[in-house]
Order: structure tokens, then C-alpha cells, then sequence
DNA sequence: TTTAATTAGGACAAAATTATCTTAATTAAA
DNA sequence: TTTAATTAAGATAATTTTGTCCTAATTAAA
């Protein structure tokens, strides 16, 4: 469904989303430890996620990566999804026609467009602030 | 979505469920050409699912792949996607933990059952039959 | 039975994805 | 200003996926 690369990128966005709202700034090291990841591949992860001003960096002595507290519940899954794996997950999908779309379907387009755009849905209406919050809360988990 | 293999193993499927109804059986030749995919790779595809007795080979002079007429309406999306791509589709996703179900959710895991689902449901409720009449009547397309 | 046609299978190659390592650039604190 | 801590970036490697090629095995027809 997912790249591993975006896989990775989603829970540490939620990471350092819990982390951001105690004000904590994390690093590449903590963040793959808690995720169960690679630790350099998921620094270049984290590198596209600043270039797509989804998280921010801070170099130097304490520094780390976080989100600013008032933009947590505003970014969005689709947003991590589209800066690491792109949009073929809405756009090309189902048998991968070079040119697909309502006037030149492939034979499973009316099924699947059900399925895509719904799955659409669910990552434009899903925020990182209630992801976070469910693992505070001890509702869902990061790893194992 | 579904890898490669899998695009080029339900569309292969789809263009030999159409010869079938013709009784004619159809080379690797043939078919890639017509969903437009390489030859040798597609080849190994029809092998596994000859395997996994989704298609039927016939070696030797006139032979070819083909299916059995009475089966066709009978093959569903989901068994070539399991035969190709496995079950990952339905059971590893968003997050992909180790360890993932009801017990121990990711984060994602209650919004994702439900895009999960559904697409389990339409791989399941869509067969081979349909998909093929959908092409002979010009409605949709293998290729471009 | 021989032959030609055809799929099966294995070895290999290319490309993409995932992962690692080393060094450079930056920056905050001392 | 110097230093130590930290992210950024580039080179490289391992793995997986995708793709190619050659030969073997099979089989139907001549
Ligand atoms: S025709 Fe529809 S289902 Fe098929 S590849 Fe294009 S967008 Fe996807
Ligand atoms: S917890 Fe649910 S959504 Fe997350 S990886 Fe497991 S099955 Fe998928």
C-alpha cells in the first residue's frame, strides 16, 4: 500500500508530534529506536519531511526535529503520504493504465475508484494531532 | 497498490478469459502485446498462475494459455492478487507492524480496516467474467 | 516416430527501493 | 570565538522487484 520509506515517515511524524506538544525536540537516533526503524534511512526521511515544511529541524547543541504545537492537528496523512510516495496513490492505481480516467477506463476502474476515493478521504480527514493522541493515551502503538 | 506482477497478472487474465470464451488459447506473445507489458516477465507470471490454477497451459503445437469456459465467472480479483502480490493486502498494511490486529492497533489501524475492507470486499465480489465483457464491449481498456 | 511449436525453468541483468556510512554544514552553548 | 552537538548531504551497499535470455521439457500434429 505504502512505501516502507512512507510507513516510516508517518510514525515519526507522530512522534515527534507527541514529543512537540511537551516540547521536546527528538533525534534521528530516539526516533528510530521508538518506531523500530533504520536509524540513517529514516534521517533522510526526516530530510524530506522538512523540505516539505511538514516538520522542522533545529541544528546545534538541543537541537532536533518537531512540530510546531498549533500546526499538529492541522497536517494532515495525505499531506506525509504525497511528500514521500507521491500522489499515484490517488492518481494511478488499479492496473496502471498510462491514461486512465472516465473516458479511457481500464476494466476495474468503476470498482476500484470506490476504493481509492474513499481511501482518499481517510488520509485527507485524518490529522496528526488524533493519531498522537491515540498512542498518549495508550489506545494504539508505535511498534512491535 | 498491487505490484507490477499483479497489474500484468489480472490484466493477462482478463485478455485470456476473453480468447477462452472464443475457444481460442493465446501465446505470452500475444498477450503481452495486447495489455502491453513486457514478454519474458509475463511469461513468468502465467507460470505462477498456472500453478496456482487460476489459467490452464497447453503445451506443444496450438497450444496456449486458456480457461475453462465454465470457470471464468467463477475466478475472482482476489485469487489472482493472492496468487501474485499474497494476502499482504489484506492483512500487513498502513503502519505495517510486526505484530498488528484489534489487541495492538497502530495508530491508523481503525480508519484503515475500513478502506481494508472494503477493497477485500471488491476483489472478492468482482469476477473475471465481467471484467472480460467489459472490454469485448469497448466499455473499457487493456492498454495505453 | 519425428518434428515443430510451445510452455517451463533457471541463470542472469537492470532498475528501484531500502539501508548504511562518512563527511560537510550549521548552530547553540560554553 | 571556540567547541560540541546536531542535521544535511553525498557516496555506497544490500535487497527486492522488474525484466531478459537461453535451454529443457512437453506435446500435438505431420
Ligand atoms: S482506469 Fe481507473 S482504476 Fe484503472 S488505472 Fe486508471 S484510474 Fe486506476
Ligand atoms: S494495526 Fe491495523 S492498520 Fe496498522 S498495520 Fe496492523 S492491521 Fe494495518
Amino acid at each position: 500500500m505504502f512505501s516502507k520509506a512512507c510507513e516510516y515517515g508517518i510514525k515519526a511524524s507522530i512522534f515527534i508530534a507527541i514529543n512537540s506538544f511537551e516540547n521536546k525536540r527528538v533525534s534521528p537516533k530516539e526516533i528510530s529506536e521508538e518506531i523500530d526503524s533504520p536509524t540513517a534511512f529514516t534521517a533522510k526521511i526526516l530530510q524530506a519531511l522538512v523540505r516539505h515544511n511538514i516538520i522542522d529541524s533545529v541544528k546545534g547543541a538541543y537541537g532536533g526535529f518537531e512540530i510546531d504545537k498549533k500546526r499538529i492537528s492541522s497536517i494532515k496523512l495525505s499531506q506525509i503520504v504525497n511528500a514521500i510516495d507521491g500522489d499515484k496513490i490517488y492518481k494511478g492505481c488499479g492496473l496502471g493504465l498510462h491514461t486512465c480516467g472516465e473516458e479511457h477506463p481500464c476494466p476495474v476502474h468503476d470498482k476500484f475508484k470506490v476504493v481509492r476515493t474513499e481511501l482518499k478521504d481517510m488520509l485527507e480527514n485524518t490529522n496528526l494531532e488524533e493519531l498522537a493522541l491515540d498512542i498518549k493515551s495508550g489506545v494504539a502503538f508505535l511498534k512491535i
